[in-house]
Order: structure tokens, then sequence, then C-alpha cells
DNA sequence: CCACTTTCGCAACACTGTTGCCAAAGTGCA
DNA sequence: TGCACTTTGGCAACAGTGTTGCGAAAGTGG
């Protein structure tokens, strides 16, 4: 069924949650008790006993005031960042990138080592554990110089004690197609022999904290959604493969088994070439090989085609594109999607014009940091 | 943003919605006190507040007892259906079909009258009052019959009278695109003249009811959510157009601009064959074709794949199939898809099997019906 | 210096779901 | 028939939510 019943404990979470999502959103520059009173829609009083908490918890703190408009200047609260951190995990097929992040999502450390994916189940939950490790004892030594520097400047002690004691917990992405919800993996694309391996137990009984796990695209997506990227979108990756993450409301979309974002297997020419995966006429078999033959207006159309089903589908606001190939030729792929998106608003005389498309900010790291992101969402209550 | 703050009083709103759904969903059979505990996750003396008010406001009532397990028996509640009225119309090109449906969406009372979508606003209008106001007469004089013969058994008073005192609204279905947040409709396939055209405020004051207008899928969509059929689903519609409605989480999604289900220009053959919209090989080209030239079989292959992108990509948990098309080669249709998501599913070895196939049950008076649960969805907290 | 505006917390309040307890209404066995 | 037991479900007291009324604090502007 669709929901389930609320109680008061509930209410306090979810309207919690939801100062927390907005004082992360506002970022160094805070925001005042009276602005996220008009965002929530809860009174002022409402607001106060909320952000009074937080503060004792020392999730939030007073930045400052704002200037006055007649009569006593309001208080600007922000996110302390440092009150709870997560470490994000991005297993690629050749590497393994790891990041701890503060809660408002800001990279504290990163790590990267060469990783064989394909190298069994225990040697690359070795080779995780290694690394997340690393990171946290990373930061105890950097915090330990930074102590010896800033002794005057009343930094907070404790360095990456402090952050062990404020691990959330570890957020690990990687190629799917896999079950979020029981955090098990299926036939990952190229190594059969994780399917069915429980990733998600397997690495918390190990690590001693709680484990999420996600496809790499919906990880990406979710990064995004909380990097600032607001409102509905889609998030499409063109790497080895081709897949997307949808967000939808604020949080990702998984849909019933967990398996949505199946971007790349769907058919957009009726017995065209034959696809990896045994169909015909997929959108990745199209757009890689146009790719391969070095006809990037071609993969961008056929690109484009695909989004444009997409858009039409679930009327999303805005279209993202990342991975190795798109940022190889960014302006060749958003130029070349835009035109086929505009063609179709054109033709709709949609009211506002076409959807927008512009390549995903964040890098190569982006995924990692959308591993971590895993973790975090629940406290901004975007669980999806 | 995502969500806005909760009080109380949406607090209480929201548990007595999902009460009112359960209760609805248990149709004449009913469900006890302890159930909806279970069910919703509240304590049984939360359940028994809830129900106690709904009672008190005669949306509940009690409806015998459960056979003892060992101790005092569970009584049963029901939701009572005469407690809340509401009227769905179905705008089609040529004919317009009204339904006034109880709580339960049982039809109590139908009309069906001939005509010309094109004759403009102020004729549809007309014709739209004219047969809401015949539906509560109607039911106003067969109450009056009625109650001659069941003077004896005590049935309730009230008649037509109560039906017009209980009316939460009128649903209003017709072919899209339109703004179903504004209930403003756009250029409705075939009849530019509409553009623009305020259908919600103009009737809703022709009315002095609440009017809510959504287009016929999503209104069939809806139908199917609250008629049983359960989890995430996709209705689609095969008539003069090929459209979809599709549930997700309960409710039907919408997205942003309220546009989502644009399924029939869904591109499936790049450089296709041209179609009416500008594009070419959409999937209403070719599907619509194969129709016109008696080729069922590769009409539902094509619309097969479409429905195996759509699965792909939102996870979904089950395809239903509607229209005047299918309904006169159901098997056909429906066969032609399942071989395509089968197909899908054995490639991708997922776990379940292939997502299942079925003709929507209802009929040509679906649409109707689903018009008047545009109306009933909120009281069940069905907002989408 | 004072009137005015605006922010924001304390105290009392209305209302939620929860807990502890007990009456009611069955079953099953001696 | 009587009694122990199980299960249901309401009453009363309770903890905790957001709301309202009001006043102190902290600015601006004349």
């Amino acid at each position: 069924m669709s929901g389930a019943g609320v109680n008061l404990l509930g209410l306090r979470s979810h309207n919690t949650a939801l100062v927390l999502d907005l004082l992360r959103g506002a970022g160094a520059g805070g925001i005042s008790r009276l602005e996220l009173a008009e965002r929530t829609g809860l009174t002022p009083q409402a607001v106060s006993k909320i952000t009074g908490r937080l503060r004792e918890e020392g999730l939030a703190a007073e930045a400052g005031r704002r200037a006055s408009t007649g009569g006593k200047p309001r208080t600007v609260l922000r996110l302390v960042p440092e009150a709870g951190h997560a470490i994000g995990v991005h297993l690629d097929r050749d590497e393994l990138r790891a990041v701890l992040v503060d809660l408002r999502g800001t990279v504290v450390a990163e790590r990267r080592t060469e990783l064989d994916l394909g190298a069994g189940a225990d040697a690359v939950l070795t080779s995780v554990a290694a690394e997340v490790a690393a990171l946290v004892t990373e930061v105890v030594t950097e915090a330990a110089e930074a102590a010896e520097a800033a002794v005057l400047t009343g930094g907070a002690p404790g360095g990456g004690d402090a952050v062990a004691r404020t691990l959330l917990g570890v957020g690990v992405a990687l190629p799917g197609p896999l079950d979020h919800a029981h955090g098990v993996l299926h036939r990952v694309t190229g190594y059969p022999e994780w399917d069915g391996f429980p990733l998600r137990d397997a690495l918390a009984a190990r690590l001693g904290v709680p484990v999420v796990v996600d496809k790499d695209t919906n990880a990406a997506a979710l990064g995004l959604a909380l990097g600032g990227a607001g409102g509905s979108f889609a998030y499409l990756h063109v790497g080895t493969g081709l897949g997307a993450g949808l967000v939808i409301g604020g949080g990702v979309h998984r849909g019933a088994r967990t398996g949505a974002g199946e971007f790349g297997h769907q058919v957009i020419q009726l017995d065209g070439p034959p696809c990896g995966c045994g169909d015909r006429g997929c959108l990745e078999a199209l757009c890689l090989t146009a790719v391969a033959r070095g006809d990037l207006a071609e993969a961008a159309r056929v690109l484009g085609a695909g989004a444009a089903n997409l858009v039409g589908l679930l009327d999303i606001d805005r279209v993202l594109l990342g991975g190795r190939t798109v940022a190889g030729a960014a302006g060749a792929f958003v130029s070349g999607v835009a035109t086929v998106l505009a063609a179709r608003a054109r033709r709709e005389g949609v009211a506002g014009g076409a959807v927008p498309v512009a390549v995903a900010p964040g890098g190569a790291r982006a995924i990692a940091e959308g591993a971590a992101q895993l973790v975090l969402a629940p406290v901004f209550g975007r669980a999806g």
C-alpha cells in the first residue's frame, strides 16, 4: 500500500528533517527562523522550538544577523557541518574512489586506488574496508597537524576521532542492476559472479556501521538533487554503458523492485541493430556505436530522442548529462540533446519553452559524493 | 521543493484518510479495528479514536462481527457509501458520459448523450450542467419510487436531496493535453479552439460545486488504482490516440507541469514514418497504422515495445490495457504485449518473472468512473 | 530620547497518539 | 453449570506536538 500511519514521533522527525534540509540548502550563508517558517508553513514559534532542539544537539548554530528592516534584525542559523559525516564509495570496473563528506556534503578527504571488480567478493570487500579505515585515519593526521597551527584560533578538538564518532554510515555506488532495498547485487554487467551477493550486509558486518548500496546513476542523481538541483530531473549517464537516475519530488525514484532507471535498453529503433542485451535497437547500442565511429552529433541526437521520450512520459523539469563520454565532448552532447528537446517543445507548444539541458557538475568525483549522500539523504527527509 | 511542514491537523487528516482508504478497500465485507491498526502501524487505541470520530460523522458504521479466535470477537467496520457522492463526467469527441458514484465508487446513476466537443465552450458547458443536474434529480425520482416500496424496511430517507447535500464535487475527464493543477485546457488534439480555456473555474462557477479536470487517461488510471489495483502500474489507452496514465505510490503521477503520460509520441523508430505531431517514428503512428491495415499482431508488438521501455524506466508492477481499439481485440493485444515483456524479463533474468499484462476492467464507463474518483481521491489520501 | 517595528522566547493551551487499566464477550475445559 | 482464560476495545491519565497570547529584546527613524 501507499502510506503508513504517522504518530507524533513521526511528525517531529518529518518537520525536523524539513528544517535540516532547508538549513543544508542555505549553505554557509544560513537562513533565518522566519524564512524557515515561511518555507515550511509552520508557525515561527514551532520553528523556534525545532531549531532550539537542533542547537542543543549541536546540529545547528547561530551565524550572525541579517540587516534590520526597521526592527530587530533576524538571527541567521546555519547547519553545523561537522556534526555528522558519511563515507561514499564508488566501485567502478577498474578503480575505487572513496570520499569522506560532512553533513553539508563537502568533501573532507578523498582516496583513490585501482581495483579489479572481478577479483572476487573478499578482495573487493577488503579493499573497501581498507580505504574506509584510511579515510578516517587520514583525517586524524590532518586534523592533528592543523591543530598545531590553529591552537590559538580555538578550532574544535577531536579531529578524526570526532569523525569516527559522527560517522553515520557508508554508501556504496556501483554499476547495476541491483536491489537497493535489500542491498543485494544482481547480474552486474560484465561480472556475473556477483549475482545474488548481499553486499550491504556483508560490508556492514565488516565495518560495523550502516551501509547503503545503490546504482551509480542513482547515487549521482541523488548527489545532484542534494547539491542544489531543485525540482524533478533525469540524470543521464554515458560511460561504458548508458543509464539514468530519476529524481522526482526531491528523492530518487527507484520503483517497485528498485530497478528503475534502465534507460539504455530502451528500444528506440524497432528491429534495429542488435544490442548486447539480446534485444535490437536499444538506445545504448545506437548511441555507443555512434560514439565509437566518432559521430558525436548522431550519438547526441539518439540520446536526445531517448531523453525526449522520458521527458514526455514523466514531465520532468530538467535533463542533466554526465559520464566519461559526455565529459569528453560536453558541448556536442548538450547542444545535440537540446536540439531534440527544443523541437519537441515547438511541436507541443509548451508554455515556458523546452526542458533545459546541462552537464551535471561534479566531475569524476560526483558518483562517490552521491554515494555518501545515500547515507545523508534520510537525515534530510529525502529517503525517496 | 518537495514537502511542506505538517501540524497536528495535518497529522489527523493523514491518518483519517488512511483509515478511510482501508475501509474503502475492504468493501462491503468490512475490516476490524485491529486489522486497521496492523495495516496503518498505529496503536489499536488510536484506531479506536479515529473510527469513533468517523462513526460520529456518519462515514463509518459497524457491520457485524468476525468469528471468535478464542476471545471476544472482532467488530467489523465498513465505510458508509451514502455519506458522500461525486459526479464524474467523461467528455469525448462525440459523446458525453456522466456517472454519479457513492463514496465507495459504486455507480448510483448514469447518463449518456451525444456531444460535439467542437461546438464551443458555452454549448459544452451547458450540456455538462444539464447532465449533472439531471443525474441528481434522476436519483431523487428513483429514490422516491423505491421509498414507496421500501417504507417498511426502514430505508434511509432523503433520496436525491441527500445526494445533493453530500455531493463533494464534479470530476471532468477529457483528451489532453491540459493543466490539471490549474484546470486549464491546452491544445486538445483536434480542437485548437479550447487552448487556454479555464474549464475548471468556468464549470465550478456554473455548478456551484468544486470541479477537478484531468486527462482521460489519468482518470482511468486513478479509477483503476482506487478500484483495487494495488501497487504501481501503467494504464495504456489505445483509442483514437494513444496515451498513458501512471500510478506510482497509490496516486497518479502527473509531473511538474501535469503533462506526464505522453506515451503515444514516444519515438520508437528513429527516422521512421511521419506522425501527425510532426515528429517521425512515434509509437502512436506505428501502432495505429498497423491497426488500420488490420495487423493487430504488429500493433501489439509495437505497443509492447513501448510498454517495455516504460517498465524498464520506472520499474512498475503491472501494465493494464484499455480503450476502444483494445476492447475490440483484447486477446491479441494482451498476448502481444505480454510476449514482448516476457522476452525482456528473460533477458534481464528478473526474479519473479515478467511484469503481468491485463485488460483494464470497467469497459466504456471506466473513464467517467475515474473522473468521479478525481473528486474522491483526496478524501482517501490519494491526491498524488 | 522616545515611538515604532520586528524578532523571538516563555507560558498556557488544544489536540494528537500512547500507555495502563478494566469491563465486555467470547471459548474451552472440568 | 461454573470457572479460567483469551481477546477486544473503551475510559482516563499522560507525554509531546504545534499554536496562541503576550512580553522582553534589539534594532530604526524622527
